[in-house]
DNA sequence: GCTTGACCTAGAGTCGGCTCTAGATTCTAC
DNA sequence: GTAGAATCTAGAGCCGACTCTAGGTCAAGC
């Protein structure tokens, strides 16, 4: 149980193997993945780990080069730390923009459909809006 | 002032008159949009108040096929208020899905941010996480 | 009357982020 | 030992959403 194969990487990320090999190629990971004998990549949990937070600054929408910078700040090892902490905090108060949009947004949406539920009858008590 | 030109829309709604030609190629707009003599574009308000809806519906995620699908209800007229209902109600799960995980995401970010804080001395009460 | 700038169309180009292909090798199970 | 699945690399292809270009029309100001 020294290591999981790429397939077994996607399976528990939920990324393709064919994202998997593209990230390292972008060089979203720290250090190149270990390989067996024959070549073939072997991650461990820290690989595994790592990858989670690649998806979750990706699902909040960090591009990869601002991904890539990171990593490499964490490459480089210590003594960069102020920098790594910009990344994060410039990146922070981009989710946080993007939160409040999707609220705007999301009154909108709210709003649109308690008009139309009310216009079909979805609705008892219709709230005071124009018909 | 009896409408607007292409280029005064694009300064009102932030898009780029390249954009909102696009957008309108796209079947974006529920009606074409007037034209002058000159067979230059002419919008009035409901125009730049759908934009409006449309830079909405875009900024939480909702991609041109579907807000193309929506426009083509409105444009369609009466009769279809229920399906019209149906997109908003599936785009707004999609939007609280989409604010649940950037929930996440940023918490994620936040604990970074204050482990690298605390590494760097910005913070006087270190919270108990692993130095 | 001529330049300048806003507008027009059709279509090509770009960019980010994957996704897939081809062709070769290797592991697994029988 | 052999079939079938998983892996490898290098590189091409794709998709969404713009973004820009070329070549042209038109109106207004000098």
């Amino acid at each position: 149980m020294s290591g999981l194969s790429i397939g077994q990487v996607a399976e528990r990320t939920g990324l393709s193997v064919h994202t998997l090999r593209f990230y390292e190629r972008e060089g979203l990971l720290p250090q190149p993945v270990r390989r067996g004998a024959a070549g073939h990549r072997i991650y461990d949990e820290g690989d595994v780990d790592w990858l989670g937070v690649c998806i979750r600054l990706r699902a909040s929408g960090m591009p990869l080069t601002d991904i890539r910078r990171y990593t490499e700040l964490v490459r480089a090892g210590q003594g960069n730390e102020a920098e790594r902490l910009e990344v994060l905090r410039e990146h922070r108060e981009r989710v946080l923009a993007q939160m409040r949009e999707l609220d705007e947004c999301l009154s909108l949406i709210t709003h649109k459909v308690a008009l139309y539920e009310s216009r079909l009858g979805l609705r008892d008590h219709v709230p005071d809006c124009t018909p």
